[in-house]
DNA sequence: CGGTATCCCTGAGGATACTG
DNA sequence: CAGTATCCTCAGGGATACCG
């Protein structure tokens, strides 16, 4: 059970009380680099290259395409200054910052995942 | 910053400590059914059809590809039953209820995001 | 019931080159 | 530096049909 005080079993009433929510966050985090991206922004702003080399693996069209749908959601905001050549500068919001708890549990359970696998 | 504890700005370092856990999680975790499944077997073991009636959008191609890949990484306990026609059981293993913590994080966040979107 | 087989198609993703 | 443009490939996902 995921919560004792909630479910009940085999209840699909409550079933999809969770279902929905769980699947409006996954929309917006959906694919392999936006979680990294959060979390790399996390640590301080950064900008264009800064974030590629720091998210291993990444190519500037993911990358760009990513921040893009970051921004539109208002997880990250987007800065030019108008140095030569230009600066711009990517931040986590507030409401980035919001996905601290998820993150953090998304990082407990891969340390232990990882510990059982080695393990075996 | 995702931890003040831990987190240091612009902390390479540390950011890959986080990076590097987020990404196993997220390999095992990826797509837009997995966490889904979870979700709808954490209130109880359910046959393959109760699982597609569930999952609302869940092809039988798809839910049978995500129940290998889930049970592969033993999340999930597929239990087959000698009746006629066949049953089929599927059932969350201890290990696949340790995702508890992080399922209840992203419901909350999309509560919190899908009364933001519709605040607007 | 519990799937597989087949076909098709979109879109994510890499490689490389190029621009303001 | 901060991307865009182009080309390509290939896995994933839907639709439909079928099987034990």
């Amino acid at each position: 059970m995921i919560n004792k005080k909630i479910a009940k079993p085999s209840s699909t009433g409550e079933c999809i009380k969770m279902l929905l929510p769980v699947r409006d966050s996954l929309d917006i985090l959906n694919g392999k680099w936006k979680l990294p991206i959060i979390i790399a922004l996390s640590y301080g702003s950064k900008r264009f290259k800064e974030l590629q080399r720091e998210i291993s693996g990444i190519t500037a069209k993911a990358l760009s395409k990513e921040l893009k749908d970051l921004e539109v959601n208002q997880l990250v905001k987007r800065a030019v200054f108008d140095t030569k050549p230009v600066t711009v500068e990517y931040t986590l919001t507030d409401y980035g910052q919001t996905l601290d708890k998820v993150i953090i549990e998304l990082r407990n359970w891969g340390v232990k995942h990882r510990k059982r696998i080695i393990g075996k």
